[in-house]
DNA sequence: AACATAAATCGTAGCGCTATGATAGCGCCA
DNA sequence: TGGCGCTATCATAGCGCTACGATTTATGTT
């Protein structure tokens, strides 16, 4: 598989193996002349150096291990797809799982993850199973946990309150005179994230004395579809609802579509506030107001923090914590 | 980094290394006593296997290497999640890049994937740099392009044919009574597959002596704000346009918002046709016809090709072709 | 009981690279 | 001119595992 070895280089090259490593590792420890030998003999060989030799004796890969709950799911996707560019700008290469919601799954990955000697490993959120925990711990990899803050990250942390985004959007109905508030969301138990929003969108209702507000999960994935089931249910128990928070983009459109068909004026009778941020978010009718995550400073943030402890000085080498923040797009929906 | 080796869980069990070795990779051919034995052992001593090691040590690691031009796009996300999913399943880690739809920056990912030793290399098209090509080649790892069908693949292909998906949207559109067409596009020079379906489009209302029709490209990715503009750029060259099919549901879905905007009917003044089926196409409003392409079919059985070409007998060993096809879903846009 | 055969286990030799000292070559000052 | 410190280069010893052939043990046959 693997032709062209260090040792045919460093022949063509006239020097030794060691010198071929040292150059392609620090090319300024080399010699100009000895450089551009092996330069030379590189390109005439056509060597592609052999990772998996390099991380073996190196103890330690180039690769770093990112744990999304589903890459189908369009926050993630930007977060990864700016980690993978961010990452491969500094040589690292990007290995991917998908944990489904599942912690358990998410163990298994890490695991395997694990078994690559990665560079760093990115996981989402902050709960995770106790043997995750240990064997993370045990693997003195750096560890980064992303899309959620507020406990404490085993190691580094970027992220947001999704409480506070739910502070936030309750707060938001309120001021625009909503009182009849309710929060629809999708996989509520599965999704750690989506449920602190609604706990911080009903806490804060709570502490404001609004006289009634509900929440409805839907089981499956988020989805537009989900959002038009979720206004006809919302909507029959609870026929005077004026202010409607869903846990994703997507939801929202299918509550502002289900509005359209049953002539529900937005924002007239009901104010609808998304969270993502989508593509779509801003063309709808009506334009959706909703909280933008930030997904892809995340993915920056990530790869800097990641990129700094590896090559950089070990006094960062205590954890960090970047909080990202959100922000409120308002558009005509609420 | 990795503390329990195999040698340690050898000890332990009262066996040689290479019968470790050989219980984790062919259980069978190990007595069931000392088989017992070794698996208390490794659990005892929490062992994880080094896969770095054994990649270099059985010179092929079990590494999949997956390039799609962006994991960002909702079709590649979904083909990149089951094939993670499928290949999880049987051990199988995935090593995934972007390739942005630049070759040059293809071939770089090649190159580093192929540093990998991958059991195999998934990319996206049939399209790609002779020195990718002549890469693949001595590497001799088994190449899966997917999402394309129609000139000869390197090696395994999964897709289908982009051309007849246009061909379907014409014919569609015609059999509607609709005869000036147009179709709009997103990226339409990079996204060769894109601009495989508007050639379709317009060989086939070309052969079918449709009197007028054009195409339109919007120079960046598709999006829903793509389609708005598009919509209006094509009312000013062609205000008479009763028939327009878009590369991408996206586009579509701006399409449609911006009819609804300006009080364009749909399908009543202008028949709308999608491509890819998205999270939203049925339930927008209109619900939206369009062309779905079966990216987890695509995903299962690229899985499929590559483990039966691993694992299975070499009577596998030259190319295979699968067609997965597409479909007109048929809805109230047309 | 002696032998052939099969099954289970083992020892060894690397896989291709990096890290670690050790060595060689050089200019400079006392 | 000898010795010092510096830089550039090198030889060597693994990293942890798998593949392979060799060896041991169990099973069956006459």
């Amino acid at each position: 598989m693997q032709r062209v070895t260090m040792m045919d280089v460093a022949k063509l090259a006239r020097v030794s193996p060691s010198t071929v490593s040292l150059y392609l590792r620090k090319p300024d420890a080399v010699s100009q002349e000895a450089g551009k030998q092996i330069e030379r003999s590189v390109r005439e060989l056509g060597y592609v150096p052999n990772l998996v030799a390099g991380g073996l004796a190196a103890a330690s890969s180039r690769v770093v291990s990112i744990i999304v709950p589903s890459i189908r799911n369009a926050f993630f996707a930007e977060t990864v797809s700016t980690l993978q560019t961010e990452l491969a700008a500094d040589g690292f290469q990007v290995i991917q799982g998908n944990s489904e919601y599942g912690p358990d799954h998410e163990e298994a990955l890490v695991r395997t993850a694990l078994s690559w000697a990665p560079a760093a490993i990115i996981l989402t959120g902050l709960s995770h199973t106790g043997q995750t925990r240990r064997m993370l711990a045990a693997s003195s990899a750096p560890v980064v946990e992303m899309w959620e803050l507020g406990a404490e990250p085993i190691d580094m942390a970027v992220g947001f309150s999704h409480a506070e985004v739910g502070i936030t959007t309750a707060r938001h109905l309120i001021l625009k005179g909503r009182r009849k508030l309710c929060f629809v969301g999708a996989r509520l138990q599965e999704d750690r994230r989506a449920a602190q929003r609604a706990d911080g969108f009903m806490q804060h209702c709570r502490d404001t004395g609004v006289n009634k507000f509900e929440m409805l999960n839907y089981p499956g994935p988020a989805s537009v579809e989900a959002g038009t089931i979720l206004l006809n249910q919302i909507r029959q128990r609870m026929p005077d609802l004026d202010g409607l928070a869903c846990s994703n983009d997507l939801v929202a459109l299918g509550v502002l579509f289900e509005c359209q068909r049953q002539g529900i004026a937005v924002p007239g009778q009901i104010s609808v506030v998304g969270f993502g941020d989508l593509d779509f978010s801003g063309s709808c009718i009506p334009s959706l107001t909703t909280v933008r995550p930030f997904g892809d400073l995340i993915g920056r943030e990530v790869a800097r923090l990641i990129i700094d402890r590896i090559t950089g000085d070990m006094s960062d080498a205590l954890g960090h914590v970047v909080d990202t923040g959100h922000a409120l797009i308002e558009r005509s929906s609420s």
